[in-house]
RNA sequence: CGGCGUGUAGCGCAGCCUGGUAGCGCACUACUUUGGGGUAGUAGGGGUCGUCGGUUCAAAUCCGGUCACGCCGACCA
């Protein structure tokens, strides 16, 4: 990786961005236009998302469930905002097992029309609500312009599904979801957020109300990280979802959807990346640190490696998610110019020093300014004691969060 | 989908104007060297020049179609 340096963000935001997703192997196109691979590094960030978001959602009272990708053409078309909102990025399915289908087949662009139809049939009476339901699903939506997490036709996302008994139900449910992106967009994406609502042109196809946050970039502008929407009961209509209410009369229900996708891996990246490449948030970073050893010749790196091999098993065991980089072809500041292109919040460096003192050095990714101050022009080096070393991992980490 | 631009080894590029045996740097492989901020050397491997077609004795090079990517616009999580 002795390429040359990244553009910076001063001379083109957009091209820094382009160039950081690849060199740090996050993401990278497919043949298929619009469409992106997603490398380890990048997939990482979006599993601990994931995890993450998901508990908070099992806390707030949804379940997951899974919904199929192929959608009847038919079911897009009975909500009349919907239909055309979402009608010229569809990608439609015509032949299967070597005949044309009797109906053409959607791929999902999201997937309100087959919930709505199966919760229509899995309430009855007010006590089968609320549904409050959850699918981590791709999506595809064909899009003119693309760029890597931004904006891609395939996407991962998860989408709530909800159904209520009534409006001011359905409209808490909305502001609910609302404050937990907030709260995961503060907590672990380490991104302050503007909430908002939406104007009725950028309104969900379908939506009475769409409520947002929107992130701050360092290029000064706003990037759309999530949304939540009052539906209303346009969808019940659209799809019979009624019920028997507590004064007997048929009633159809409120729904609520809500949803992030991958775009938050591309927000992450905006917002807190540099010059140098990638800067992760710890709590959202596949790995908190990289070991580096360091040695001169056969017997340093014995005693060298059998050191860090115990710190790296010590780590591990502790829960703390963390690399050992031993590639013996490669020096160590080739590694250091590595790792803080893929972003990996601390390195752990240790060398024939370290082993004699029991110390490792800690060089966190940005610097942090409770530590002592780097010197003029190098980057920060903490001389951390092996007995304390998972102490001051985490109080880097909530520093650097 | 409209305008402009680009496509040659994994990455970055030269060659194209003026058609005639496909090159450079990095990366990769082997050995040596070096190792606390991108070590250095020697020897190697790798490309039907995005793709389809046309012109020509001959096409990376000229012409046309098409696909992909980038930027600007319209649309969007």
């Amino acid at each position: 990786m002795a390429d040359e340096k990244l553009t910076t963000r001063e001379a083109d935001f957009s091209a820094w961005y382009n160039e950081l997703v690849e060199r740090a192997q996050l993401a990278e196109h497919s043949p298929v236009r619009g469409c992106m691979v997603i490398r380890p590094n990048g997939y990482g960030i979006w599993e601990r998302i994931q995890q993450n978001l998901d508990k908070m959602f099992k806390d707030t009272g949804h379940e997951n469930a899974y919904f199929p990708l192929l959608i009847p053409q038919s079911f897009m078309t009975k909500e009349a905002e919907h239909v055309e909102g979402f009608a010229p990025e569809l990608a439609v399915v015509t032949h299967g097992g070597g005949k044309e289908l009797e109906e053409p087949l959607v791929i999902r662009p999201t997937s309100e029309t087959i919930i709505y139809t199966m919760f229509a049939k899995w309430v009855q009476g007010y006590r089968d609500l609320p549904i409050l339901i959850n699918q981590w699903a791709n999506v595809f939506r064909w899009e003119m312009r693309t760029r890597l997490f931004l904006r891609t036709a395939e996407f991962l996302w998860q989408e709530g599904h909800t159904a209520h008994e009534t409006e001011s139900e359905a409209e808490a449910e909305t502001l609910k979801m609302l404050g937990v992106y907030r709260t995961f967009a503060e907590e672990f994406m380490a991104t302050p957020v503007i909430t908002g609502r939406k104007t009725d042109s950028e309104r969900f196809a379908g939506a009475l109300r769409t409520y947002c946050i929107e992130a701050m970039m360092q290029d000064n502008k706003a990037l759309q990280a999530g949304t939540s929407h009052n539906l209303g009961q346009n969808f019940a209509k659209a799809f019979d979802l009624k019920f028997q209410g507590r004064d007997g009369t048929v009633q159809y229900a409120w729904n609520t959807s809500w949803g992030v996708s991958t775009r938050l891996v591309g927000s992450i990246i905006m917002t807190h990346s540099d010059d140098t490449g990638l800067v992760l948030p710890p709590r959202l970073a596949p790995n908190v640190a990289v070991i580096v050893p360091i040695y001169k010749n056969d017997e340093e790196k014995a005693t060298v490696l059998e050191f860090a091999d115990k710190v790296f098993a010590d780590l591990k065991s502790k829960g703390f998610r963390v690399k050992m980089d031993a590639r013996d072809n490669m020096s160590p500041g080739a590694k250091y110019y590595e790792w803080e292109l893929k972003g990996i919040p601390m390195r752990i460096e240790i060398g024939p020093k370290d082993v004699a003192g029991n110390t490792v050095v800690v060089v966190p990714r940005i610097t942090i300014e409770s530590e002592e101050a780097p010197k003029p022009g190098k980057k920060q080096k903490l001389f951390v004691g092996v007995d304390s070393l998972c102490d001051k991992i985490e109080d880097l980490s909530v520093a650097m969060q």
